[in-house]
DNA sequence: AAATTTTGAACAATCGTGTGAGCAATACAT
DNA sequence: ATGTATTGCTCACACGATTGTTCAAAATTT
């Protein structure tokens, strides 16, 4: 039956249905119609003109969780993220929005607070909700609850070694090498690090980068302290370094909302970055242009991340094989780097 | 017809009827029994614990797509933002993520990029998706196609005065008053302010308080410039209040990333604040407390907003009434600001 | 023993779309 | 006039879960 819908009152829309009802015909006519394949099935220009008129008329949209239903198929993607609100994970949102947007995809988000339970949940939820494919930045270092998924995955800023799922990320080790490197190219002889999480990657290839050069260069003492990627652990892990009788002449930072913490607790004691700090950051902001110092840091390369990402997604829905990549991230110079001597 | 699936196969979950096939019963028995109503239809307590082993053992999940169907239901919500990118902005779906999620549901997320055009085309697509209903920050001064939606809306930080859609906001003009008159007090005559995205009602009404304060010490010259939330506004818009003969002793700039244009331009012109300039910015953020100066800057409440806007659009949901409500933000006294003589 | 109630389940329709198969009616060929 | 091809559509089922109705068998009452 059909209703004549009032001004202002809500209406649900039509369904094919109602349209075939309307018009006297079956619903697979419509069908047929609406979904562009009128001449495959030799509908009658006549029926296929009127047919799209009601359609308009009525402004039909058709149900999506039906087609979904019907064509196993939902145009839905998950996207999995320990914290929307860190400046990394949301730029990289952003784009994989976009990208996805553009390919007809919508985004189911889950946001997992660095908690594997959480993460272990989400997944499932998604994969309940017919989700096409899952773009997951993982907590952990083993995945176990992505083995014998039922939907390609596509690993993003971290992944997992042992398991055989693409990833796209930063060249975590090669940049953070790097600007260890700096640093001790500068003099500095105690570099400690202040880590994230450490159950991920991510941290632990920077963490390997750091370790690595401090090894290379032979002389230096390893020290990594912290244990998230929250300003927080920042704070109180510099506080903590500082209280040490050995006190750190540079410090390298494992992400943009640590280096925030470090530099707080840098200025309640007083201490001036770079005279008597020299500071490096991983992931750049940029704000990191605007303190005081300006923060020389490793910039990801978020867009060619999201991108590369969503591509892979895309061969492995298509039942392609696809390749991991990481990709090198550039050492950003600024102020925040001195000369020890 | 039920297959086993070998070690590092992919499978895609059984389903009711497959269930019912192996237990040589209907799928009606095992429905009620893993939907928790065995008792209610007297099913047998042998016949239950058989079906809930068996759905164990072969790890059943109810496909949502098939329950959103019958059920016209989603558990899922819409939330349509400008820019996720933007620290407010994820601070804020960090909030509402974390809220919904708790209450069961999932985020199918949407980019706007400040478009017109496209907030329409997702609020469709959400809607074809049969979300159960709508969190959105709208772009825009009229909201033509929020009109007779079939959906729950509610809207965040931004809305519309003339239609009666519930929403939740910062009290933006209340705060850019307080924000102005600190500067007035402090003997700024030329106070310039650098706005956001013109068309959105927190823009305007940040402008309408600046104007106010500005009207109601009856000394000073309005000059609002600037055209979206982004740094390269700011710092567009900071290098022309510049060039003008009459520069600006104090910048109201209205938005987090607006600042660090300002900021940027202020650097690069050689202009120290608060010596030369002072500024308070609207959109408090952690790294304001960093830079060199420490920037005053106007504190929304971000999760009392994201919370509210949950609470509301569950009222909605459940076919009550909800009332709008604006939250009073907080003026954070930092070093940004100085007397002008 | 007959009538009634209770138990334990199956049947069939539904949500809205999509699709292989089928089937009249017409057009054309022989 | 009979056989074949084409046209233009309808039928009926599928996708997976839920639910009002129905119904035989067992248990109980009279």
């Amino acid at each position: 039956m059909y209703l004549f819908l009032t001004f202002g009152m809500k209406s649900d829309g039509i369904t094919i249905k109602e349209i075939a009802d309307l018009l006297n015909m079956s619903g697979s006519t419509v069908s047929r119609v609406l979904s562009g394949k009128a001449k495959k099935f030799r509908i009658s220009s006549e029926t296929e003109e009127l047919v799209k008129k009601t359609a308009k008329e009525h402004n039909y949209r058709p149900n999506q969780i039906a087609r979904n239903l019907r064509l196993q198929k939902s145009n839905t993607i998950g996207l999995v993220i320990p914290d929307i609100s860190n400046p990394f994970f949301c730029n990289l949102a952003l784009k994989i929005e976009t990208e996805l947007r553009a390919q007809g995809k919508l985004i189911l988000l889950c946001d997992t607070h660095d908690d594997s339970k959480i993460e272990k949940e989400s997944i499932e939820l998604l994969i309940d909700r017919q989700v096409d494919g899952l773009l997951v930045a993982p907590v952990g270092l083993k995945g176990d609850h992505f083995k014998n998924l039922s939907k390609p995955v596509v690993m993003i800023d971290r992944y997992f070694e042992e398991l055989d799922i693409p990833f796209v990320s930063t060249n975590n080790f090669s940049s953070s090498y790097e600007a260890t490197k700096l640093l001790l190219e500068n003099g500095h002889t105690r570099i400690s690090c202040v880590q994230g999480v450490e159950s991920t990657i991510s941290n632990r290839e920077r963490v390997n980068g750091y370790k690595s050069a401090l090894q290379d260069s032979d002389k230096n003492i390893i020290e990594v302290i912290g244990s998230d990627f929250t300003i927080e652990n920042g704070y109180k892990s510099a506080l903590k370094l500082f209280e040490n009788s050995q006190k750190p002449t540079a410090i390298f930072s494992l992400s943009n909302q640590i280096t925030i913490g470090v530099m707080k607790a840098a200025r309640e004691l007083g201490l001036k970055i770079p005279d008597d700090l020299s500071l490096i950051s991983f992931d750049d902001q940029p704000y990191f242009e605007l303190t005081e110092p300006a923060i020389t840091s490793v910039r990801q390369p978020v867009e060619r991340i999201g991108k590369k990402a969503v591509q892979m997604l895309f061969e492995l829905m298509e039942g392609k094989e696809c390749k991991s990549t990481l990709i090198d991230a550039k050492l950003i110079s600024r102020e925040s780097v001195q000369r020890s001597e």
